[in-house]
DNA sequence: ATGGTCGGGCTCCGA
């Protein structure tokens, strides 16, 4: 089974680039972060000519993730569980086939002196809470998303100029290693431990082409999920496009 | 220190 993750920054505004994406890589199960619509307004007609279901956890404007996939999903939840005031939509989980998954778009928490930053750390808590949960109920989990965390400075392309940004700051490595350190595998890390492995290109300033880039996106195993692990990747193909998502698919092969 | 670029929805916010 093939999963893949891919923070989209529109899916009205990608729904080419979605469509080719699933055609040329069809994974079986792909996260998607930054849809950017409301349920109603999500291309369901595209997807499904593409072969594919999608579960819809949707927002105006702001955040907004998905859950698509060839066989059936069954919603778990919708939100993450923790703090019911929160109505951001960041977190969907469902079952799919033996497999339990969720799309996470993780706050950004920029500028750190800002409230965003205690949302970001709040949140990553609660993450935290619900991994713990999951990790109990010992089946094949796998959390990918957009997690706004560069893990160490061999995921950034200028550690220095990044080391007090909301991605990287050491509160925000800590809380992410917490999480991991319960017992989660890093499923392009474990086969790809060389530094360097980018899956996020600021639009601006050209980082593209000169490969400036920050890896923040990342597929999260489970103990029984990583037993499976056969292979992992990231794929630089939908970033070189023309009107590209400022990230790039991260996908895994769970045997 | 500033401004560089996107998308959404509206003349600015979030990334």
């Amino acid at each position: 089974m093939k999963i893949a993750t891919w923070n989209v920054n529109s899916v009205k505004a990608r729904i080419t680039h979605l469509v080719d994406y699933l055609k040329t890589a069809a994974p079986d199960v792909l996260l998607l972060q930054e849809i950017k619509c409301v349920d109603k307004e999500f291309p369901h007609l595209e997807i499904e000519a593409a072969g594919y279901r999608a579960a819809v956890a949707g927002q105006k404007t702001y955040n907004g993730v998905s859950i698509l996939a060839k066989q059936k999903i069954d919603v778990v939840v919708s939100r993450l569980p923790g703090d019911t005031a929160d109505e951001q939509a960041r977190y969907i989980e469902a079952d799919v086939g033996t497999v339990r998954v969720a799309s996470i778009y993780l706050p950004n928490g920029n500028p750190v002196d800002t409230p965003k930053y205690g949302y970001k750390l709040a949140w990553m808590e609660r993450l935290h809470e619900r991994v713990r949960a999951l990790l109990k109920t010992e089946l094949r989990v796998v959390l990918g998303g957009d997690y706004n965390v560069a893990p160490t400075d061999d995921d950034v392309y200028d550690p220095e100029g990044w080391k007090n940004d909301a991605l990287c700051k050491p509160e925000t490595r800590a809380a992410f290693r917490k999480t991991l350190y319960l017992g989660l595998t890093d499923a392009v890390h474990a086969l790809h431990p060389e530094p360097h492995h980018y899956t996020y290109w600021d639009y601006m300033q050209n980082r593209w082409a000169r490969d400036h880039g920050l890896r923040i996106d990342h597929l999260l195993l489970s103990p029984q999920a990583a037993d499976r692990l056969t292979a992992s990747g990231i794929d630089r193909g939908p970033r070189a496009k023309d009107k590209a998502s400022d990230h790039t698919p991260v996908w895994c092969e769970i045997g």
